[in-house]
DNA sequence: CGCCATCCTGAATCACATT
DNA sequence: CAATGTGATTCAGGATGGC
């Protein structure tokens, strides 16, 4: 039943599944848009919008109807400290959290997720929708739900992880094609779905994602060594999530061992590089001279030998020194070359300024 | 009637004014925030917490009805193309935003207001509440709203703004305090009133909140020169209220004039620049690269090849666009320089403004 | 190989006045 | 009310290609 794709409606899906089984649900449900006619670019081009018919539906009622169903069958397949973490945007968003308190879910924080290269309003005539939302809830208010807090303190800068995310949306290499075609129109980054993971669930737990896409939730799961069921409709996206989600190499175990304690915390965002893919958990760092080598973990913390911390921390302890500055210190191999991490946090600037 | 705060209940309040007398309704409604027991940080101290009667409500079913009632109030108070804003936070802003919605009002965009200095987390048991969100809504799908897009882009080193806004919190001098303890437990600052007045009003426009509360709304409002009403319950507030937006002194009118949007400024034909003799007859245009040429015609009417018509259609035949600007589009030449037709209508316009 | 210019694209509720 | 004409309007990241 475990790490396998279910065809079909996620109602019926969800039913057929044993009550109080799956740990976290993690769902991003059709957002209802509403568009109207052709949106074009100044420069004449079209834009390519989201028209898919599973994204239609005849009313607000019609749409409520279907969110409460299918929070209903979730709600019932989560265990009673497990969570659910929905995303939407203004259109659905609303009608979504206003279910999730009905049906008795305790609503634990909203997320936003800040774009860092969103799509601009071409026509000048609102904000530009710059961010999406995430909505993290427990079963009951008096459920004992998992948050692995200093994990996400960790890869925070040693600051408590607020709630507002600055993530880039999903292009290049991640963004998964079919002769050159986007595979999926709302393909989710890698890097969401491995903050939401490490930050709520545990090795060996049952993930759950009722609409599954193109298969981002089943691949982070499984490079995180997490349990995942997904269930798709459409045979074609299902396809596309069973073949990336199998050719995903699941980090070694070593690397996943989220520090709990507050000594091994780093204090610099160096895992928000991790968690953005710049650099892999189990990749070893070494100095310039290759004397010292390290092990990059889940949460952005170092290992060498009995020594784990930040990147200062462990580069110092491989020294004898009493201080170092990790980030000149340590660096990884890119085609043969030593690139000092450094360059790594300068590019991470780059990608994620305002 | 404008420019004074009206004490008692908001819906009756409302349902006394005119209908379609308002520009913008702000409203910062009570939140229900349900909090349980005494809030306490890592050293013992209390945490201030709002507990006040009015942030009571029995069910979400109680705050739902009291949520419609206020905002179906609103919308007959609101001009057709007027407009609404909304903050809360997770606690209720999902239920607004749905009543929102099914009141038949349209959703323009959600605003994330990014806490620069929020409170943490104390407990560590869930992310740091950062933000608050903010639902800016039209009357009806159809309606014009103001959106003055230059003056929000100008406020943002000329790039287009977002939907997520980093502000500090209300507090320091701002913070209005009686006999040292603060006025009002949910003072908004003066800066988030600043933007939402002036992307969506105009001076004399008319502004109205409904839970006025220590009267930011009145004070911004007074400070830019809009005309303002607020509604009260709690005759302290409204007191407190009163005296602080007496004491705004109302911004230079020089000042206040905000870049103009493109779209408001008067419409120029080309048959007027070539009337005016600004372009001879004959005269040859061409776009940047100088791939296009076109004659201009007496009529204010271009050339190309069997192509003819206005400066937009020709500009758009020649490059087989859909549609072209052909007042950026087309050139010509001036001492040696391409200057484009956008730079003749400036100097139109600047000669024929009185 | 490096650098620069160019091109493509992303969950988008995307104009308005006149005839 | 529908059709038509004018004319306003974009940001960042990643890929690609030329020199």
């Amino acid at each position: 039943m475990l790490n396998r794709i279910i065809m079909g409606d996620c109602v019926a899906a969800m039913d057929a599944l044993p009550e109080k089984s799956v740990d976290l649900v993690f769902a991003d449900p059709p957002y209802n848009l509403q568009l109207g006619g052709d949106l074009r670019r100044p420069d004449g081009s079209m834009v390519d919008a989201v028209t898919d018919d599973w994204d239609r539906f005849d009313s607000f009622a019609d749409y409520d109807r279907f969110t409460r169903d299918w929070l209903r069958a979730a709600r019932r397949v989560l265990k009673d400290d497990g969570a659910l973490w929905v995303i939407g945007s203004y259109h659905n968003i609303f009608r979504v959290g206003a279910a999730v308190q009905d049906l008795g879910y305790w609503i634990l924080n909203d997320i936003v997720w800040r774009k860092a290269n969103p799509m601009p309003n071409f026509k000048g005539t609102r904000f530009t929708n710059a961010h999406e939302t995430l909505i993290w809830a427990a079963k009951t208010p008096e459920a004992r739900y998992r948050f692995n807090y200093r994990a996400m303190k960790a890869l925070n800068e040693d600051l408590q992880m607020r709630s507002d995310w600055v993530l880039p949306i999903c292009s290049g290499a991640e963004r998964v094609k079919l002769d050159g075609v986007k595979a999926h129109p709302t393909q989710k980054p890698e890097s969401l779905l491995y903050r939401v993971l490490l930050a709520c669930t545990e090795v060996d737990g049952v993930v759950l994602d009722p609409f599954l896409g193109s298969g981002t939730t089943g691949a982070v799961a499984r490079r995180m060594r997490r349990n995942w069921i997904g269930i798709e409709r459409d045979a074609g996206y299902a396809a596309v999530a069973a073949e990336r989600i199998a050719a995903v190499e699941p980090m070694d175990t070593a690397d996943l061992e989220a520090t709990m304690s507050a000594r091994a915390a780093p204090k610099v965002p160096f895992g928000a590089l991790v968690e953005m893919g710049m650099v892999t958990p189990g990749t070893v760092l070494t100095d310039l001279k290759r004397r010292y080598r390290a092990r990059v973990r889940a949460d952005g913390s170092l290992q060498l030998g009995r020594d784990s911390g930040s990147i200062h921390r462990v580069g110092a302890a491989a020294q004898g020194a009493p201080s170092c500055n990790g980030w000149t210190f340590w660096h990884l191999e890119q085609r043969g070359k030593l690139v000092p991490l450094d360059a790594m946090r300068q590019q991470y600037r780059e990608r994620t300024a305002e």
